[in-house]
DNA sequence: TATTGACATCCTACTACTAGGTAGAATAGA
DNA sequence: TCTATTCTACCTAGTAGTAGGATGTCAATA
């Protein structure tokens, strides 16, 4: 892993745990065994670092994403797979970046909002696809376009996720993310 | 109202537009019309300004509450209210303080987590509360106990209300809470 | 009624520190 | 030698927070 992927890697951890405001070039610096002014060499500005750190992270999900889609076929599974995510980033005591980042929305450089914007679609794209398979499989019920679930869920997930990384209560997320699933099936 | 009750609701203001780390005692300064320093008369230290703030928020929460409980007789249109709640604040370009808090609770004050913790705990136990009542008079079919789908709406409308706000797209989060209480309703 | 003292409020002026960012030189690999 | 990388040293602006003085209010007192 080259330096800036290192400083990549660096910083989506420091934002994923205390957002982007919530950390700085210094810390970036100890963490990597770097100086300070080095890291204005691969991203001159905080914001640079922010759209890198959205685009390399939409990057990430793009490949999860293909690899869920590859691994399982029933949407169920795939959908299992994709909360999965969240649930492996509470354990690692981080949320998601896009998260994070959309609760500081204001103070964010303008450049990062389209982006930002692009990842929470990109989730809700793929949802409404794994959503709208599994109801004309009859593997799910739903009560509303697949698309309006998707957003839904994509919330729901999002909130917990912060929720529980905030108060500790793992369990509350596992819960969560249940009922989630269980409003999906046949059946009440 | 006093000038420790403007402090208050310009940082509360100002904590829900841009985050406890999003903003400084000079931006409160000016917004009310007072040197930086008086403001360490009524709040030495931020900390003491955050925590004022959360059980402030927590005692409006309490008697918002109250309020529809005492307008409303039926658990749907008490469900109604509280997210018209949400939808109120997403109007005026503001997210929950709980929420955006939970976001940055890693760098906030230890000091500021319990009550943080005591703020969502409100929440979940009004919720549960009106969601009991609501499945015994079979207004709300439940598929968990009244408490998971407490938590689950909050984590959703949290969510939701963050991502509307950094994305602007207000319809989103309606059709999201119209599918939360679709989802409590018998038949799907 | 006028004076005094106590207290709260708000100020100017400052400190110590951290933030992001820059200039320009040293180093190193091709 | 060219270029990328990393450094030391620094800048400017902003951060929370402090010291100590000015102003005002209000109640007790003479």
């Amino acid at each position: 892993m080259d330096m800036r992927d290192q400083i990549l890697a660096s910083a989506q951890r420091l934002v994923r745990q205390r957002g982007f405001n919530g950390f700085s070039y210094a810390d970036i610096a100890d963490q990597v065994g770097i100086r300070k002014a080095s890291l204005h060499h691969y991203f001159p500005t905080k914001a640079d670092l922010g759209l890198a750190l959205i685009n390399d992270y939409t990057a990430q999900l793009d490949s999860e994403l293909s690899r869920i889609n590859g691994a399982f076929s029933q949407a169920d599974a795939k959908l299992g797979a994709y909360f999965a995510i969240y649930r492996g980033s509470l354990d690692a005591d981080r949320v998601c970046l896009g998260g994070i980042l959309a609760s500081e929305a204001l103070t964010l450089d303008p450049a990062m909002l389209p982006n930002l914007k692009r990842f929470f679609a990109r989730n809700t794209e793929w949802l409404t696809e794994v959503l709208a398979a599994g109801s004309s499989q009859r593997l799910f019920v739903l009560r509303g376009t697949a698309a309006d679930h998707a957003r839904m869920l994509l919330s729901a997930l999002q909130g917990a996720l912060l929720i529980a990384h905030a108060t500790g209560d793992r369990e509350a997320f596992n819960q969560t993310a249940a009922l989630l699933i269980a409003g999906l099936s046949r059946k009440g």
